[in-house]
DNA sequence: TCATCAACGGTACTGAGTACCGTCTCAAAG
DNA sequence: CTTTGAGACGGTACTCAGTACCGTTGATGA
């Protein structure tokens, strides 16, 4: 039974030391010390100090790209619902590491911001996939995949830290209820597209006047198949 | 006539030298050397190397915060589409200054993380204003916040970078037009609330089913009040 | 036994950011 | 006119993150 990774002992005696005397006021000639290897040894595992906080976000991120490249869903949201899933999945798998690391991101400026920058680079690649998606050059279009990426990402977010928060105790359900939610906001358009759709879209409507003095309107919309507003 | 004040020359000088080597070959000293001053000015002007292209986050943040708290708009949604123009009349304020910024963060991964941790407090600021407006501490109103102050900034950056691009010529009408996008999306919960309430609430469909076929449906609708979904 | 290769340690360097101190100028107060 | 105090500036010296380079060790296999 040989003694753990150098990789693995940097990050126990970088979490330990951040803990006991905070980030800022531990260098990382005291990390190696620590962990009883050499300066030089830990910039060789981790790119710099913050990353040994955030170890693998780049891997997440190619996980994510191939699960959307291989996705066979019917919308592009419910391809990057989906996928998002697999982020949060991922923190979960981390367990209290994953709440060390919040810990640290509530409190030092510089690891909140590292950690938004990385929380963008999913929304870009969701943005990205859903215009690709679309294949609607569209202004209009473009407005709407970045909408959606956005809505993604804060609402795994909101889930992501209330679970990090301790206030979620089943957060897998939560993501997917917070994604039907967002699913809702973006009703799917492709019943409209053409012309022999079979789909109807359904509208309620509330009105202090009486339906009967409503029907002519009402018949001219379904006759002229006009949409109001 | 008095020369330029030193913040002033050293903000030129970054651009200038910015522009001839690029950002990470260009150190503080050669700033201000360039600037014909101190390496030490520098800092009491600038906190940092980064913070010489992003002036006045901080001012503009309180700016926004102000327009807020003292704004007097019928939705919290429409406070914040409303005060989100702001930022964006601050950027078209700065003209070719903000697009010189915009041609770096582009290449500077470091500048472009800054650049993307402003715009995170901005929509911070966003979804705690409109949490409080709700004053709902339930979670779906709590996700729907996020969701609307997500929705807000990314409608406000697209827009952004667009007109930072040159693609926009009428950045002003295109925020507005976006910003109605974004209100489409959460259509406003505020007349379900009351029992008498005189607004209507009007719903297109469209269906294969003869109208006729749909009046006991809808005659239900009416009497009940009952929404469907 | 020798060669190879990977992991590690050490030294020295660059550059950002901080602390501290000294200088100069200008303006108000004496 | 002199003094005093404040503000802007310059310089030196320091800490620490991150990089480059080189030398050492140790295991493995031919």
């Amino acid at each position: 039974m040989s003694r753990p990774s150098a990789a693995i002992r940097l990050a126990d005696a970088a979490f330990a030391l951040f803990d006991e005397r905070g980030y800022e006021q531990t260098t990382v000639d005291d990390i190696a010390e620590r962990a009883g290897l050499g300066r030089t040894t830990f910039f060789r595992h981790y790119r710099s100090k913050e990353a040994v906080i955030f170890p693998d976000h780049d891997r997440l991120l190619e996980l994510i790209r191939d699960r959307l490249a291989t996705s066979s869903h019917s919308t592009a949201l419910v391809a990057v619902s989906d996928a998002v899933r697999l982020v949060l999945l991922h923190y979960i798998d981390e367990g209290e590491l994953a709440r060390r690391r919040y810990a640290l991101t509530s409190k030092v400026a510089t690891l909140r911001d590292r950690e938004i920058a990385s929380v963008a680079r999913y929304q870009r690649l969701f943005r990205e996939f859903i215009a690709d998606w679309m294949g609607d050059p569209t202004e209009a279009a473009s407005l709407r995949a970045e909408l959606m990426a956005a809505s993604v990402a804060a609402a795994h977010n909101h889930v992501l830290r209330r679970w990090l928060r301790g206030e979620s105790a089943d957060p897998v359900a939560e993501v997917d209820e917070a994604m039907r939610e967002v699913l809702r906001l973006f009703p799917t358009p492709d019943a409209r597209s053409g012309e022999d759709q079979q789909g109807s879209t359904v509208v309620a409507f509330r009105t202090g006047q009486d339906l009967d003095a409503l029907l002519p309107a009402l018949r001219r919309l379904v006759e002229d198949g006009q949409r109001p507003l």
